[in-house]
DNA sequence: GATGAATGAGCGTTCATTCAT
DNA sequence: AATGAATGAACGCTCATTCAT
């Protein structure tokens, strides 16, 4: 059986670029997966038999399960710079560019929970394996925020810190709202779009020189 | 019992209690393969060869693995909840208290990480499987917290806010924090210290009333 | 935990016999369990449980599952016995008897499946193990229906035939209306009584003398 | 495949149509493990080191053991269903038909026990799990005796009756005989082929016209 | 480029049974 | 008379992977 004649991940998409390889169907069929049943779930022949390929052909495009993963992080890595690159230079204050980057880290993480799991999620047992060239592409979405940062500080709008600290501290509270809400822990009376405001808000207040930070609303 | 023959969980623990009960030692190895091969390959062999008993010994002791991991859980909400109870009872203000439950939650993520993984880290699947009851007792740990913000709050120490939804923000901010730095996700350049101490100031000023928050530093 | 303070097999013949042994009340429940949860799923922990003591006390009074299953059989056996020999009594002709014998042990079957289902359906390689001394006393219960048979001929009621076979044959055909109807094999459209009635009736016409049942048709 | 340098099913088979599929194999192992062992201990590592293949490879060819046995009465229900119809073929007065789809029935049974057992015999809890549609194809074996039994009404052969219900009195009592026998729960001194002619001969004697048959007695 | 065939290792779990107490 | 502790063997099943074609 062949990809045309089953049911494929998205038929619209499909008639679209009609000659998807089978690499990218493999890759779309396993965030698919991640979605629905969990990377605990997610297994070689899952994927396959979803596609209507044999477990053996993921093969010809993937050395491993590992390699597998490791291209989708590389992806989910990818469409996040392009987020926040894209947010970066949606505005022009330093405040604006990371509250708009900070925005859209955690719309990312809310809306792609396949990707945001494998990258930031999985146990790092496993992400140890991922190979260390890519660590360093990983790591340039925290460059970006930083970036945002030292300006800021550059330009007196940010209180001074270490900007790469002060971008961790950034991204650890984003990680924290993204994963809570999305493994469901927070109570359902929370509105989740008034915690996510919060904490966007929150994040950039934080790195306002004190003097600034405060005064302004009292006024 | 076998159980001093045998390669122990701890051995500085074992001399001590000597009398440790088998399933005190089933717990105990299973948080210590959590912290070192993650859930995914913690299994009841697995276990069992750890302690040197058979598999099927385990289920003197616990039901299932299910059961196994929710007495694990179990402690962890004790264990945190008695660190928290502890914090809050350790300082006076609002401020203080918050501040001190803030450091004993992240201390406690990252001592405690295999049971800051079963609390709060595992898929929401397998988390669904937990007793409703025990759930309204883990639920009480983030009520501490909440009792401080109301305090703060009552007493115009802390900005007018919904008390639950300042004390989700809280533990967001403080989750992401336990979870990036424990799954090593951090760059190793970063002093975890300093990104644990910068996200407790953060998390308290955060809340302080805009008028409050600010005028102090600028001083 | 004792017998007393959990979930007897019958309270009320509890309440009556008070001190029935624990013997008993394995049996008892093991008879229970065959009904509800059929023998695949009899087991000596199941048994145990079910009446709250230890699975290792059973063994202080039978030496394993297999002695157990036997002493039940046993039982069925006596039953069955029991209730052959009032119907024998309770009819005087031969084919009175008869017909009143084929009722009683289909309602034996019917009424008490797991008895019925130790005692006839089993795989044989389990009831191969059955003590070679109890067969015979098994084997009483055949004899008795043959005895009413001889009785039948002798009085020229019945044609002239093999007692044991014509008594086989008629065991045959009223285990297979036991069998098909308790395996719930048989369309519901059909009406059980009906089915056990015709059966009965049957059984003993089989066994007219021929110059009475079948000399006719040839004329 | 290794199939040929282990012990295999049948050799005799084997060397005729020597290419026979995995598939096959596993049937016929678990055909054969069925009436040596009985389904208690028919297990998919039984068939699978019977055959000198792994328990996995099995899995290559059904999807469950529940599977692989309803494959087993599908067979079982297809042979039987073929020998009834030639039976039924075979002889032109429907006496004579139903009399020879009796002799066929109970050698299928005793010839065939694998297959009986699991088509009558095993417990109803499992036969519930069999696909409706295949239902209604093991009915139809019922209803070729049924459609005999209306032919012989309608020529005044046989007694008036409700056909179905005098099918299943039938089926009733050749299962009987067939259960009994194969079981080994005869007697030994009994001749199983004279107890399953007279079977035969009296289920049809049975059906025969109350005129013919019982109008004697009255003389 | 794709597959069918096959597997070893492992999983959670159940079971009858033993033994020291 | 009764038990708690323990186990080896087995069960159905899933998985990532290999290899010949």
């Amino acid at each position: 059986m062949r990809l045309s004649s089953v049911n494929t991940v998205n038929p619209a998409e499909m008639s679209e670029k009609e000659e998807k390889s089978l690499r990218r169907a493999i890759l779309d069929t396993a965030r698919q997966l991640l979605t629905t049943v969990g990377y605990a779930r997610l297994s070689m022949r899952n994927i396959a038999n979803e596609i209507g390929y044999s477990a053996t052909s993921i093969y010809l495009y993937f050395e491993s399960k590992d390699d597998l993963v490791h291209a989708l992080i590389d992806e989910g890595v990818d469409l996040l710079h392009e987020r926040l690159t894209q947010a970066d230079a949606s505005a022009s204050t330093p405040e604006a560019r990371l509250e708009a980057m900070c925005r859209a880290y955690v719309a990312f993480g809310i809306e792609r929970p396949e990707y945001y799991e494998i990258m930031y999620v999985l146990h790092p047992e496993y992400i140890k394996r991922y190979p260390t060239e890519k660590y360093r592409k990983a790591r340039r979405n925290l460059e970006i925020m930083a970036r945002a940062i030292q300006d800021g500080i550059d330009s007196d709008v940010f209180r001074d810190a270490e900007p790469m600290l002060a971008a961790n501290l950034v991204w650890s509270q984003l990680h924290g709202v993204v994963t809570l809400l999305s493994s469901e822990r927070v109570d359902k009376r929370i509105d989740p779009d008034q915690l996510i405001d919060a904490a966007c808000q929150h994040v950039v207040a934080s790195l306002r020189s004190w003097g600034q930070a405060v005064a302004e609303p009292s006024r």
